[in-house]
DNA sequence: TGACGTGTCAAACAAATGTTTGAATCTTGT
DNA sequence: ACAAGATTCAAACATTTGTTTGACACGTCA
């Protein structure tokens, strides 16, 4: 990683709290949620002063937004959507691509791994950060997503069927996120998610859904 | 000087209050979560005093945790898992039931829709009480949806096949409450949750399994 | 009737927490 | 080296919020 010119480890470089703060707002808000996260404990694993969210951020909300745009974006440099796939890769190789990097960026388990948590809650408390999220990021993706599906079914992106059936593999993705506490109750050996567990799971989510989509393909008439 | 001796405002019924409690505190738990969600509010919606939760409860907490039973048990018992259905119906039928069931329990508008909110909060936050819930009624229910993915893949209930295509059919029924802020925000137009739109998302839910089950049949050797 | 238990009420208490403040310290440009 | 701005610090402030308290109203029963 390259800095400035100047290299100054012990001091307190203006930046560096900046960045602390981020990467600890970002643990601390995954865990416990906006409300629950105190700026006290934020600061603390910062290893910052308690004035200092409101002297860099202004407040604890706009701390927040920034944690959010912040994350999403380190993760999707980590895990493309398609994973460096060609674009004109049969569409069933890019199906699996977009499963799992899906996966991956869900389950990640970097040092950046509250992402996967933070959108999680998104999903239950919207903030307001959320809105220009979905414009930029989501509906891109949402797309891209959308016409592979159209492309497997032989039938426009704009078609009822092609929605519902994207929406039927991504559900399959986010639902080990989303309902974990529940599966780690019922099956609380197979609920390790390590490399290879993700492996499998993009295996039979591909599997399972290019099997149902085959079903769905529009015969050309 | 004595301003009460004259009115009569509540009657004191002594179960009166606990109720209105249980069913203010459900929505606002929904609304807003245990830690947002303040004693006061709950207390201004069931028209009772701020002591009232404590007197009734205990504390907030426990509060919470009858909460989370009364509110799974009565849509349940509004929605029963298989919607009545015989045991020696076909299982593709059985599944049919089992889904729409699942989608009619978790976008319930009646007054007990904050149900599914509270269900959704749990999976990102568990508390103490979800332990046994699991247990008690959603373990049946998983075992339930085995056995019928298992009948109609014709493998034993032990098998992982029969435990990652039983995600797959509920993961799909999830995906739109978990997800909703995305969702509505991607299409707005479509989001509108009535019982039509749920028959539809019901039968797609069904289609798109079954083609994909069919191609997870072990044949009998 | 009158004492007792139950339930309700307004007010107060105590703790947590986001934010502000003013001084101290460090960085930077001249 | 000096001054001005940037940054950090400990302490205090103001608000929210779960909980407690003691008085009051009402029904029950000896």
């Amino acid at each position: 990683m390259k800095l400035k010119s100047e290299i100054k480890p012990a001091e307190p470089n203006p930046d560096e709290t900046r960045q602390m703060l981020l990467e600890a707002a970002g643990e601390v808000f995954a865990e416990a949620g906006f409300r629950n996260a105190t700026v006290r404990e934020i600061c603390r694993r910062a290893g910052a002063n308690i004035a200092a969210v409101n002297y860099h951020f202004g407040d604890k909300e706009r701390l927040y937004s920034e944690v959010l745009r912040y994350s999403h974006g380190k993760t999707l440099e980590k895990y493309p959507p398609l994973l460096g796939l060609a674009e004109n890769a049969p569409p069933e190789k890019k199906l699996r691509a977009f499963v799992l990097s899906l996966l991956l960026r869900i389950f990640d388990t970097g040092p950046t791994s509250w992402h996967g948590r933070l959108m999680a809650r998104e999903m239950i408390e919207p903030s307001a950060a959320l809105d220009s999220l979905v414009e930029e990021r989501i509906r891109p993706m949402a797309a891209q997503l959308s016409k592979i599906v159209a492309e497997i079914l032989n039938r426009p992106v704009t078609d009822e069927c092609v929605r519902l059936c994207a929406f039927s593999v991504v559900s399959q993705c986010t639902f080990y996120k989303h309902c974990n506490p529940v599966v780690m109750r019922l099956f609380p050996k197979q609920s390790e998610m390590d490399a290879a567990a993700i492996e499998q799971i993009a295996d039979h989510i591909t599997k399972f859904s290019l099997a149902a989509l085959k079903s769905f393909i529009e015969k050309k008439r």
